[in-house]
RNA sequence: GGGCGAAUGGCGGAACUGGUAGACGCGUUGGACUCAAAAUCCAAUAGUAGCAAUACUGUGAGAGUUCGAUUCUCUCUUUGCCCA
């Protein structure tokens, strides 16, 4: 017998999948689709293990789907516009696109040596004029439904990439990639208007049943909606100002209100555009950034106004109105009251400018004259010290009362408010999809006619260009259409726009004519499964959500409102982090153990620090590269592994001597194959049945489809060990030739989505048909006729009898008593109570 | 500070709707094979006591519900993630 030969068997069954096509896809009303979607990865260049993951998975569900029955889409693409590819092309003197086109194509080679069973003919690329020109159009329509808008707004300015962050780009203050101090500055931006369905958004999560809680939480969180009160306040002073309105969740704490505080972008600034005071103040608010949590961190700072804000609930009362840092133009009317004693926010700032602090909310079972002193009290309790509100339960009956008392008096009004804002999809780089929109010379606005689509991005450009490269490249630049010059749009589209839509893309990758044809998408959406990485909870899906219902606003062929039916996040792939003396970081082959002590390699006095297991990362150098390992071990070891060690949700650690046990249980499984086809072969010998082999395989086909369905893929390939564990024994045994085939048959099908290259050729050794299905469970074999009854006394486990399945308790209870049990636990004992579960087990109570 | 999780042998992890805790793998130990080693195979492996049968303890800590709790409830500790 010959060793198992990963090299031969995986090539040879990579090339047949390839050349019969079985992984092709096709509308086919007759059969039940089934939609699998992986996120597509960013074309960096090598597959890093997080892919190897993400893919294995996907990859199980959807040859187990297809077992069953199901007609499987599986496709793949790249995610290919982006900073990388600007950075790659600048320092290395090259064109982004040959840059993108190169790993995209070294990348799918190392895709297909993992065996996925993916439909490569609808491979797209978003970088591709045939994939954007289609992301135009459909930014032209979504113009058109007035979804799309210009403004000028304060963005988060990131001084390195010379580009604008999304809020959720900034991290600690700090732009994400290059690690910046993110700035503001004022731009004119193109948003899509995604706050238009902030409650379709927040109301659609409900239905969404196969997502993960926690990332529908995130969710629910991201849109933060909130409920409140719009509150007018009457201004005195000598500007001619005389009322300004604020929002607020809070308008049952109005008695303690103690001063008005304003964004210095309100629209009252004007009056104070030559105050020099107030432009130092104003040059001093824009360096801290405009993330929430810039701001919850950030000095709370303040510019004090000569102007009064009269209470409208106590109109004798008339406290002073400030400039602040940390109120945001976008957030309500960019103006918000101050109640320091319940919010710590308004606390610090009070502290520092010497406001009043008066307590008007007491927790339970405190005094009336309760107060607030170190910080401020926010929890829950009754109103005191607010006149006609005093008594009133916090917050369930206060706010809705106060609401209810203004809006009588005509001073507010309730309203909803969301955290959700508009997505801001400008961005100041070339390698992006470019925003089909032209400007004449006064700066009007102008949409490129949909006939001259694709607005293609110039080739051959400088990219050493200060910003934005585009804006250097007057040829492209200076256009004409119907005989006028205009000047087109140089921004090019968040990548995140690409990869809102792609999953239709799939579904007609070729169509020419328009982003996706309504009969296929119409078949094949939504998304059955969605996998990929949690780092997108919020995101990638939220956008995704937004442009699946964007494309449906106003459009009644359109009838897919969620994209992703069901969602499922893999964690990620970890690995111990090592530092020499020096503290450089080690990769894992920089190192080397001596006498059980790490050195780094080569350099036996530089003692290595193991540092703890974290996600791998080039910047840490714990990295794996699945390449080498792949060419070590094969890719089924490869899956087998990374399937192995942990649950598919949580973070799996690598560990190399787990994988060599993968491979090696590989050449084990290999060893058993050949014993097996030499006891199938041999007919005539073998003629008992083996009743034994039947029940197993068919119990392991009850867990093994039980865990696939729940995503225990681990547990499926501990069952598959399990398996073997059994098969190895039994095989020694007489089976009849007929019930080994036919078992084994099934069992390999059962291994298949784990191991597809492995079991291929095994069944191919044995002359079995290829087209299995999956194996039905026989209810009847399920039930062993005997059965562990679990013997208790006094609640503790004292026994187990392996008695006849079904066995009544007076039965069991004789047999108890015929057993030596009965002389150890039960002598002199009366029995005052018995809990007998059927098929399971039987506790009896004594006295004592 | 708020929200959501998690905590089980030396390690990663199993355990169906409350019913045999520790499946499966790694590691470790002993043995077989070998001149020897590697590889492979066999056996043991939660802790304590015991030659042993066995007994007791044990799922982060403490309480509660229950005949029975890793599983349900409450409090606490540690920890991860998200938001601030």
């Amino acid at each position: 017998m010959e060793r198992y030969n990963f090299k031969i068997v995986e090539e040879k069954w990579q090339n047949q999948w390839s050349k019969s096509g079985v992984f092709r896809s096709r509308v086919d009303h007759s059969k039940k689709k089934f939609y699998c979607l992986e996120m597509f990865p960013y074309p960096s260049g090598k597959i890093h293990m997080g892919h190897v993951r993400n893919y294995t998975i996907g990859d199980v569900l959807s040859r187990y789907k297809s077992l069953q029955g199901y007609n499987v889409m599986h496709p793949m693409g790249w995610d290919a516009f982006g900073m990388p590819a600007e950075n790659a092309a600048r320092e290395n003197n090259l064109d982004p696109k040959d840059w993108t086109n190169k790993n995209i194509s070294k990348m799918k080679e190392q895709l297909k040596r993992l065996g996925l069973s993916i439909d490569w003919d609808r491979e797209i690329s978003t970088c591709s004029e045939e994939y954007y020109k289609h992301q135009q159009f459909f930014f032209l329509e979504l113009y058109e439904k007035g979804l799309v808008y210009r403004k000028e707004n304060y963005v988060n300015w990131d001084p390195i990439d010379q580009t604008v962050l999304a809020n959720e780009q900034v991290i600690d203050g700090k732009g994400w990639r290059s690690g910046a101090v993110v700035e503001r500055k004022k731009l004119n931006q193109w948003f899509f208007n995604i706050s238009k369905f902030s409650q379709e958004l927040l109301s659609g999560l409900d239905d969404l049943k196969q997502w993960p809680n926690k990332v529908k939480i995130m969710q629910k969180n991201w849109i933060g909606k909130s409920f409140g009160c719009e509150i007018s306040f009457k201004i005195e002073g000598d500007l001619h100002v005389k009322e300004i309105k604020c929002f607020t969740t809070r308008p049952d704490t109005l008695f303690g209100f103690s001063f008005l505080a304003l964004s210095v972008d309100h629209e009252i600034s004007k009056y104070f555009l030559k105050d020099k005071a107030f432009q130092k103040f104003k040059t001093e608010c824009s360096k801290t950034g405009t993330t929430e949590e810039a701001i919850a961190i950030g000095e709370k700072i303040g510019f004090k106004t000569n102007l009064k804000a009269i209470n409208p609930l106590n109109p004798s009362q008339k406290v002073p109105v400030f400039f602040a840092n940390f109120v945001l133009m976008d957030y309500g009317f960019g103006a918000v009251f101050g109640c320091p004693a319940h919010d710590q926010r308004d606390f610090d700032f009070a502290k520092k400018y010497g406001l009043d602090i008066k307590t008007v909310v007491k927790p339970e079972g405190e005094k009336d004259k309760f107060e607030v002193k170190d910080e401020a009290y926010s929890g829950p309790g009754f109103l005191i010290n607010s006149e006609f509100l005093n008594n009133l339960k916090v917050p369930e009956e206060s706010i809705i009362k106060t609401i209810d008392i203004l809006e009588e008096r005509k001073i507010g009004k309730k309203q909803i408010n969301f955290r959700l804002k508009d997505w801001g999809v400008s961005r100041q780089r070339y390698w992006g999809c470019p925003i089909p929109m032209a400007y004449d010379e006064n700066g009007k606005v102008i949409p490129i006619p949909k006939n001259e689509l694709p607005v293609k991005l110039p080739e051959n450009i400088n990219l050493n260009s200060k910003g934005n490269p585009l804006d250097s490249e007057k040829d492209w630049k200076n256009i004409s259409i119907n005989g006028k010059n205009y000047i087109r749009e140089t921004d090019t589209l968040d990548t995140f726009v690409c990869s809102s839509w792609y999953y239709l893309r799939f579904c007609s990758p070729k169509n020419s004519d328009y982003g996706y044809k309504q009969d296929e998408i119409d078949y094949w959406m939504p998304v059955d499964q969605y996998i990929g990485g949690v780092e997108h909870a919020i995101l990638h899906l939220l956008y995704s959500r937004f442009f699946t219902r964007a494309l449906g606003y106003k459009n009644k062929n359109f009838k897919i409102n969620e994209p992703f039916k069901g969602l499922f996040t893999q964690g990620m792939v970890c690995h111990e982090t090592y530092k020499d003396q020096n503290n450089n970081w080690l990769s894992p082959d920089e190192i080397e153990y001596i006498n059980n002590q790490l050195y780094k390699k080569g350099d036996p006095k530089n003692k290595v620090k193991v540092g703890p297991s974290e996600s791998m990362s080039k910047s840490k150098k714990n990295v794996i590269d699945p390449e080498n390992i792949i060419n070590s071990y094969g890719a089924d070891a490869v899956r087998l592994f990374i399937l192995s060690d942990s649950p598919p949700e949580k973070d799996v650690q690598w560990s190399d001597q787990g994988m060599i046990a993968s491979y090696k249980f590989l050449q084990k499984l290999w060893i058993l194959h050949n014993k097996i086809r030499i006891n199938v072969q041999k007919k005539d010998e073998r003629k008992e049945t083996n009743d034994n082999l039947k029940k197993f395989t068919n119990q392991m086909i009850n867990k093994i489809t039980n865990n696939l369905d729940g995503f225990h893929y681990n547990v499926i390939i501990a069952n598959i060990y399990e398996t073997y564990n059994f098969l190895n024994k039994e095989v020694e045994r007489n089976i009849d030739s007929e019930t080994l085939k036919n078992c084994y048959k099934k069992i390999l099908t059962l291994f298949s989505p784990a191991i597809p290259h492995f079991t291929a050729e095994c069944m191919k050794d044995l002359d079995l048909d290829v087209n299995v299905k999956w194996p039905k469970i026989d209810t009847n074999l399920l039930e062993d006729e005997k059965i562990d009854y679990v013997i208790q006394i006094n609640g503790k486990k004292r026994a187990i009898l392996n008695e006849n399945r079904d066995m009544d308790q007076d039965t069991l209870i004789k047999k108890i008593k015929s057993n030596r049990l009965s002389e150890k636990y039960l002598k002199d004992k009366s029995i005052n109570k018995i809990i007998f579960v059927k098929n399971r087990l039987i506790n009896l109570l004594t006295n004592e």
